[in-house]
DNA sequence: CTGAAAGCGCTTACAG
DNA sequence: CTGAAAGCGCTTACAG
């Protein structure tokens, strides 16, 4: 259907090899004959076909983004954060979610064989031996948010646990002793992190450990809001929330007014992630920054220096930093 | 690297042929051969190259989807309800995104030749011919959320006009008569249709049409925030504000709390997309609700459908209807 | 400077 | 039921 090169030869009268040197601008070719093939290409409308050439040069100028389920803007941010830099350093995208189990997982990986030079993998539960046996040893990876024990991949994380500590130290400091978590989903690294971080500053900070202030949650609205009515109806109230994310913040806020508890007048709130609408909560809310976008980016970079050197780095692992941003809704602003 | 077809059928003493066969199911294969090879394959861990395959088909598996700048949740809803109807009919996700110029989606639109068997396109600003010149005649195309009078794409849309007119004239019913708008960027196709439902409303609905009450606005939260405080400063004021979508409601609230306006009381407020967290504001924000995964899920299933008909299908265009969701901050809970 | 030929990893008529 | 061969669209040593 598409135009070929042959065609494109056919017309200006030189062989594809010729073509081909110019339209790559490699190899020597005769300024007369450039003219010639840079005509006939433009006249047919010629776009080389990715395929035919990523089959010969054993390259594909793509890489995999392997996600989870994506519900919210966590994963588009990344996804833009990604897709921008990848787009600076000529790579192409190829996006991939909704694994809900080890066989899709596999499915996953083993359809990226071929069509990427390296793989962005994101999916809470996988685990190495998954990849070492869907992908070839010489595909770059870089894990992002996973939690893997395993050296032989790069690595991405974000300092929930330092973030969550920061928080809940502030917390501390400003004299609250009773601090109710709002955890996220139990098999989630990036919520068992945050809790860490969240049950170390209580320690640290000498506040009380209240086992009954821990509360469950799934990083949704819903959740938090459940949390709370559950929270207010014990006995042991706390005088600050800590929500492992600003979804269930948003959810607890609104269970707190539901309840006609003022924020944060009697009981202060903080969350994390930060996300842009924090800023314009009623009241604002307190809550841990990461830089999502970054997060996307600085994966892809990694990934592409890995690509460069054909996996024979030396692996490491890296760190985003976060940090705690104190608007009204913890009461020191 | 990868293990090749040609590996597993020395190792199987067959040709690659019968390999294929198997792999392939296709064609009649002895069972006893059928087990060597499965066995072969098993032993190398063989996964046949996508990009070999694609080559020799003609066909890639994959489908691209075109965005422009992703920000904010609709993109990841988007994205999620076309992942998962992709994915269980066998379709892998192409993305591409952050084009911001002509030159931009021409480079995308080039390199998605080949590489994939459709295409969805969500740009707001492409045209036709910028289609048609970098597209071979055969690739089914969905657009969505594009403004082309073109007859000859399959088009979804989202129902913005009659959205937008039944929730401004739910105000009106409810004896509004100064009804402010903050508007979308004037390049934006939803937004002006949002516009003209509002307008429409207004005419019909007897209500005021005030040019000062018609705010500019970007989508963004900041954009609705500063659209109130010059609203505020107007001598006409307004009793309900209809913000073209719920960030800049968010916005909004946020400016009419720090102006101590209480909502919906002095001022009614409503919104456009009902995002997750509509409902969990204080108060909770009436809103224009869309399916927005749907949206995503409904082009796939288009697009696989033109893609059966090798795109020689009637084309057609769809409108994605929208519904009035009413919560507290219009004041008719 | 240029072209014929081989090859990338697969599939598929065709012949047997 | 099976294999040899051609072909998908490109690139790249190699030879001239």
């Amino acid at each position: 259907m598409s135009t070929t090169i042959k065609e494109v030869a056919n017309r200006a009268r030189v062989s594809t090899a010729t073509v081909s040197r110019v339209l790559n601008n490699s190899g020597p070719v005769d300024d007369d004959t450039r003219r010639l093939v840079r005509e006939a290409a433009r006249e047919l409308r010629y776009v080389p076909n990715a395929i035919g050439r990523s089959l010969s040069t054993r390259k594909s100028d793509a890489i995999g983004l392997l996600l989870p389920d994506l519900y919210g803007e966590f994963f588009s941010e990344v996804i833009r954060g990604a897709d921008q830099y990848a787009q600076q350093n000529k790579y192409h995208l190829l996006v991939s979610s909704s694994h809900n189990n080890r066989n899709e997982i596999e499915d996953a990986l083993q359809m990226m064989r071929g069509r990427v030079d390296g793989l962005i993998v994101m999916s809470p539960h996988i685990e190495a031996d998954t990849l070492d046996e869907n992908l070839p040893r010489s595909m770059p990876v870089v894990l992002m948010n996973c939690f893997i024990e395993n050296d032989s991949f790069d690595s991405l994380n974000i300092d929930n646990y330092s973030g969550a500590y920061q928080m809940v130290m502030h917390l501390v400091e400003h004299g609250h002793k009773r601090i109710a978590m709002i955890k996220g989903p139990e098999r989630n690294y990036d919520a068992r992190e945050r809790w860490r971080g969240y049950n170390d500053a209580i320690r640290e900070g000498h506040a009380l450990a209240i086992p009954s202030l821990e509360m469950k949650g799934n990083f949704s609205e819903a959740s938090g809001y459940d949390a709370v009515r559950t929270l207010l109806n014990q006995n042991t109230k706390p005088t600050a929330i800590f929500a492992a994310n600003d979804s269930m913040a948003i959810g607890a806020l609104s269970a707190l007014r539901d309840s006609g508890i003022r924020v944060p007048e009697e009981i202060a709130l903080a969350g994390f992630d930060d996300i842009p609408i924090a800023h314009y909560l009623t009241p604002s809310l307190t809550s841990v920054h990461i830089d999502i976008s970054k997060l996307g980016g600085m994966a892809i970079e990694k990934l592409i220096h890995s690509i460069r050197l054909k996996n024979e780095h030396k692996k490491e692992r890296v760190l985003l930093p976060t940090s705690v941003v104190i608007r009204e809704s913890c009461g020191n602003h």
